[in-house]
DNA sequence: ACCATTCTAGAGCGATCGTTCAAGAAGGTG
DNA sequence: CACCTTCTTGAACGATCGCTCTAGAATGGT
């Protein structure tokens, strides 16, 4: 079934373009990352930007889905699929993040949270388009945090939006703080000091 | 000594014009705010913004100075300074920052917090301004609870310092959840769920 | 009255923005 | 081989960026 694709081929690598996109991107934002950065750093010209990704928005929302699909980017959600508890999901989401955020082989933060909060009147889809996804990611939490108070994990007089609220906050100034220069061992601290909230 | 100023006189509000300018930088920040909408927003043309302002920069750090002298910039050192306790203070700091963020009569969360988090590489000097003042804040908060554990209101075994990056996270967390949308009444319940890991 | 000073209005500066275009190069297909 | 398709290159598009300039208007000082 493989199509072979006629025509001059690609001389670039997509996946590596992609990536050194994403490293821009998270570094600086969308808005602030202009199409001379882009074009300079993934090694090609304009016309081939164009031809391969569309434009500026399709590349970031081609670099976002590849970000979620990275372990920086998908933590979350798989500590949330794989750890039987909710309160064992969340401690781990934590400590990674603690990790991940920090983490110097790549910029600081998360890209999701911190990559659009300037943005102007004429880009504010990009500025919905990952409010979208952190609204997402409060639902997984608020739902989990749901099935826990049913199953008797957390007690009845918890409230499970306040608590995935809570946590989405700490979560969201963790990757303030690592852009901010905070180390994976502040981080940690934060973690440990943010998971005594826990309802006994 | 009143200098009765020579030369024809402004013709605008230059307060005004600072609290127009206010408006915008805090809700779109430092980059994504053009002298176009400066200049509308405030109801003068570009020449009289540069005769009275100096330049884009000399006008944001004017803005970001008289915020922090106002309510919604001054609450946490004012909070600081009036509590005779580290924890009344951090209390009130995160009950006061509730109402502040998500107050409907200005843009949401903190201008310090989020005004430059998307910055081009030609204005990395607006980052480590506001970074700067951050860092200040941060400072604030270590030293109280210093100051605390060395009066007895802290066990000897709480680390000051991780305390502070933790609600220094949880507040900066806090303003995010604001600019995404977050109502008073959840961030009220962020505080309190912070609060407990005061140590006991 | 006259000058020095400071403001306003409006045009316009060079630079950069995201994007497109024309020409040619590199492949598969007949 | 010619031909279609797709990519690369380099120049260049109109729009907008931060900012400045010129001309004139409005004040105080002398």
């Amino acid at each position: 079934m493989s199509e072979a694709r006629r025509g001059r081929p690609r001389e670039f690598d997509r996946d590596a373009a992609v990536a050194a996109a994403t490293a821009l991107f998270w570094e600086r934002g969308y808005q602030a990352t202009s199409i001379g950065d882009l074009t300079a750093a993934m090694g090609i010209r304009p016309g081939s930007l164009y031809a391969a990704f569309g434009d500026k928005m399709s590349l970031f929302h081609e670099v976002v889905e590849a970000y979620q699909r990275s372990p920086a980017g998908a933590f979350a959600g798989i500590a949330l699929a794989e750890e039987p508890t909710a309160r064992g999901a969340i401690a781990r989401i934590l400590r990674e993040a603690a990790a991940v955020y920090a983490d110097p082989g790549h910029p600081a933060g998360c890209l999701v949270i911190s990559a659009a909060t300037n943005i102007a009147a004429q880009d504010v889809e990009i500025e919905k388009f990952l409010r979208e996804r952190r609204d997402q990611n409060l639902r997984a939490l608020a739902d989990r945090l749901g099935e826990a108070r049913r199953a008797g994990e957390l007690p009845s007089t918890a409230d499970p939006r306040a608590l995935a609220a809570y946590f989405a906050a700490v979560i969201q100034g963790m990757s303030q703080r690592a852009r901010d220069g905070a180390t994976t061992a502040e981080l940690a601290g934060t973690a440990e000091l943010a998971l005594a909230a826990w309802p006994s």
